[in-house]
DNA sequence: AGTTAACAGTTGATTATGTAACTAACAATA
DNA sequence: TATTGTTAGTTACATAATCAACTGTTAACT
């Protein structure tokens, strides 16, 4: 039937594509419907509860994400209150970001869906395929 | 260090996208640089490479790409006279779409480039972990 | 001190994307 | 042959992402 054998369902950056929209999907869904935050928004929502008071370039180191993309996404949580903005002392063009009691609210509630949600993406694989999954993603990713 | 012990980096939708972002950036550089194409314009011309001669629909439903993004690629393509339209004499609202003799050479070039890129992002893997890799990328993808 | 470079973060212009509404063509049924 | 529904593909509008240029601040070097 095909023309040409190249596979691109073996083409990696293909397929982890793929595997990473289709997996999203649900889970974009609600945090879009319960707080109408985007994905930008959630990625900052969650470096800040996980890891408390953060600076932007922090977040950008960790999650790699274009520092307008967490410049605006801070302006928006910002606009919701569910961070404040806090300029340091010593360094004065640097700012730390915390998150208000709401945005920790917010942060707890979604943390609680995204925990169900990994679990029920974990079950269908052993944890011996569960842990090579991992593994090699977080190679892939460059956090090896 | 951290206030909260949810791990992102077990997250699999955020992992999954970290991977596939990091994994497709080297490669996106080539086909952007050689060709000034975008993803979606690769991927359609990487379907019409593989599979030869297909209709917007087609392309749709294997990629699962949204016809919108499919109906901007094919004219984008079109202009870079790398496809041809046909319209099917049996049904008008037809499309049939075929690489021209640049779009074929674009995608074999490419194609060759993909193989390479693969075969390094595959490195560092046993046989059995791209296996497990695959299996389960292929599952999380809805293409179980 | 004065100059230059580097950094944190923002803004504006361009480009890409998603949603919904649309056109044109076909199919099914009455 | 009307009517209604469905499909292929496009377009328009609103929203989001990207890139480069920008402000304000600190660091480094002379």
């Amino acid at each position: 039937m095909e023309k040409d054998d190249f596979d691109l369902q073996n083409f990696l950056p293909y397929l982890l594509n793929q595997a990473a929209e289709e997996s999203s999907l649900a889970f974009q869904k609600i945090y879009k419907d319960r707080y109408g935050i985007l994905r930008t928004e959630w990625r900052v929502l969650f470096h800040l509860g996980i890891y408390g008071r953060m600076t932007a370039s922090e977040i950008g180191d960790r999650s790699k994400m274009h520092k307008t993309k967490i410049s605006r996404a801070v302006q928006k949580l910002t606009e919701r209150r569910f961070l404040t903005r806090a300029r340091d002392d010593g360094d004065r063009r640097v700012e730390h970001l915390e998150l208000t009691t709401a945005g920790e609210a917010a942060y707890r509630d979604l943390r609680g869906i995204a925990e169900v949600y990994n679990g029920r993406l974990d079950d269908g694989f052993s944890d011996e395929e569960m842990r090579v999954l991992r593994v090699a993603l977080r190679k892939l990713a460059g956090m090896g």
